[in-house]
DNA sequence: CCTCAGATATGCT
DNA sequence: GCATATCTGAGGG
């Protein structure tokens, strides 16, 4: 399945027992992309690795439209092999490798043959006590060990990935355009990045973390 | 705050 | 073959 994907950081050891975490349930994946990339902010991924629980608070999402969206893989309907996962039922996992040297990890949303997703980019380490280890999406799939290996994985078949709702309070949701896709025509401005505007481990400038 | 190099899988011609 | 990418770290102002 993933045999060799690199170890979790032990600094993210949790149970996630103990917090009493419940799961999404699938029917959740398939609803509104952009609603579910709000909603996950707060929520926690988790790994297992060697019979032990390994996971971070997500602080900071976004959305990508699938075929209307340029700055989406699967924009126009593209389908490859990188992207397949992309068109899988909501729930899974798309991950890919880009820029020659990072991992990128996304939710898939909506339902098979739609094919949306929501970029994982920034999370808190259990103890919140190390902002910048999971601050970006290239270092949360390092953070995670996360690579094209995972990618297509299920997160609810009871496997080694999963994610929880979060127990506590909603954070404070901040909104702005997303980071990086600049070419993407008028998909550039679309307000589809949500953030914990009360989190440390946000990423990219200042001024995007403290926007409406 | 900004600019730029780095390293290479991926997709298109 | 060739241009590009859902990024990061270092260096400058």
């Amino acid at each position: 399945m993933n045999p060799v994907s690199p170890p979790p950081d032990p600094r993210l050891r949790f149970e996630p027992d103990a917090l009493r975490l419940r799961e999404f349930p699938r029917a959740f994946y398939r609803g509104d992309t952009t609603e579910i990339a709000r909603a996950l902010v707060g929520a926690w991924f988790a790994r297992r690795f060697d019979s032990q629980w390994y996971g971070a608070r997500l602080v900071e999402t976004e959305a990508y439209l699938g075929i209307q969206d340029a700055a989406a893989h699967s924009y126009r309907g593209r389908r490859t092999p990188r992207v397949e996962p992309m068109y899988m039922d909501g729930g899974h996992l798309y991950v890919y490798f880009v820029y020659g040297m990072h991992h990128c990890a996304n939710i898939v949303s909506r339902v098979a043959g739609i094919a949306e997703a929501v970029l994982l980019r920034a999370a808190e380490d259990p103890a919140a006590a190390h902002p910048k280890l999971l601050s970006g999406p290239g270092r949360f799939c390092a953070a995670l060990g996360l690579t094209k290996a995972f990618s297509g994985e299920d997160l609810l078949d009871g496997g080694d990935l999963r994610l929880f709702r979060s127990g506590g309070s909603r954070p404070q949701i901040g909104v702005t355009p997303r980071i990086g896709v600049d070419y993407a025509g008028e998909a550039r401005d679309w307000p589809l990045r949500f953030f914990d505007r009360d989190s440390a481990a946000v990423s990219g400038p200042a001024r995007l973390r403290r926007k409406e």
